[in-house]
DNA sequence: TAAAATCCCATGTAATTCCATGGCAACCCA
DNA sequence: TGGGTTGCCATGGAATTACATGGGATTTTA
């Protein structure tokens, strides 16, 4: 199954549309013609819980939020209490003919977007960022990384070797 | 399969009429198609049991309603009592030919409507609010899936999708 | 026949589709 | 191997369509 992976900065116009990176395209259009309805290929979207961004996804997302609920019985508070979060925030975002989706104005402020955004593939799902916020949240899960580190003393070499080259993760090379 | 998600809010005339969302309508019209019986579209709406708002749906929810009352006896007084909890307070609401509804007056006064109504998209139902009042609830609700986020692991993505796949940072897929 | 409910049409606005362009990179051919 | 060519992709703007909404006409009901 594939996923998407890497990440790419795109346009955000007056009107706002952007285009949907094509790799990430080619997952969507797989996703989508996988499933039992035919038609465009859509993108499940949503602000994310925790974080100034968007979390995005297809087809294999929205199933995940269908499972989330499933454990519920039909009727219960709790599950029409859960759905109001998990579908009612929920846009279902067309692509047009040209790969582009527009974001609307409650997912632009959520996420701070302007005149740039970023796509950052997650494996099954992928996240939308204002390019500044994503860098800073990068900048500090590294940091948090590397005290880590420190703490538990898995490797007390390079004092600033690496930092130059901008390798998008020695940290993430050293998991288990 | 098609869901109803999003918000939308739209306009109450004097008359109590309102607009459906076009997008809900077409899960509706789908819906409604794929039944045995032609015609228009319809809406199945009730007061909701514990909240000041609106439960509607279309054939599917009709379905699940049914499916609710199978697994009891015939005759029993559990059945009747449950029927008439479920299907006595419905209401048969048309669509006109301009997309809209009209809300009894019965009903408005449940949901305490006026001026707005915000549609709200659950899955296979959705939800009619007063805007006010939905604001509020839609405050619990995001609440509460923080809290119940790591019991049932929304955070499924982590399950080893990022890890192989090449993602550039497992820095991004750590919400917090 | 009065009141209410339903149908029909008009309109402004917002959203979607369509077309044109420029840059980038892979590919081909000398 | 270098110059040229082709095709994909992102982007901007304009044309077209869909949608929500208001008002009036027509039918139904009491």
């Amino acid at each position: 199954m594939d996923r998407f992976v890497s990440t790419f900065t795109n346009r955000l116009d007056a009107k706002g549309r952007v285009s949907v990176p094509a790799p990430f395209r080619s997952v969507l259009e797989r996703q989508w013609s996988a499933a039992p309805l035919g038609g465009g290929a859509s993108i499940y979207c949503y602000p994310a819980l925790d974080a100034p961004a968007l979390d995005a996804g297809g087809e294999g997302l929205a199933q995940t939020i269908d499972g989330l609920l499933e454990g519920l019985p039909d009727y219960s508070d709790e599950r029409d209490e859960l759905s109001v979060a998990l579908y009612g925030d929920v846009q279902l975002l067309s692509i047009d003919g040209d790969g582009r989706i527009v974001l609307s104005e409650s997912l632009r402020s959520h996420a701070g977007l302007d005149a740039h955004v970023t796509f950052v593939g997650l494996g099954q799902k992928f996240q939308i960022w204002a390019p500044e916020r994503f860098e800073e949240r990068r900048r500090r899960a590294r940091e948090k990384v590397r005290e880590t580190r420190k703490l538990i003393g898995l490797s007390q070499r390079d004092k600033g070797a690496g930092a130059g080259g901008g390798a998008p993760d020695d940290a993430a090379s050293s998991d288990e």
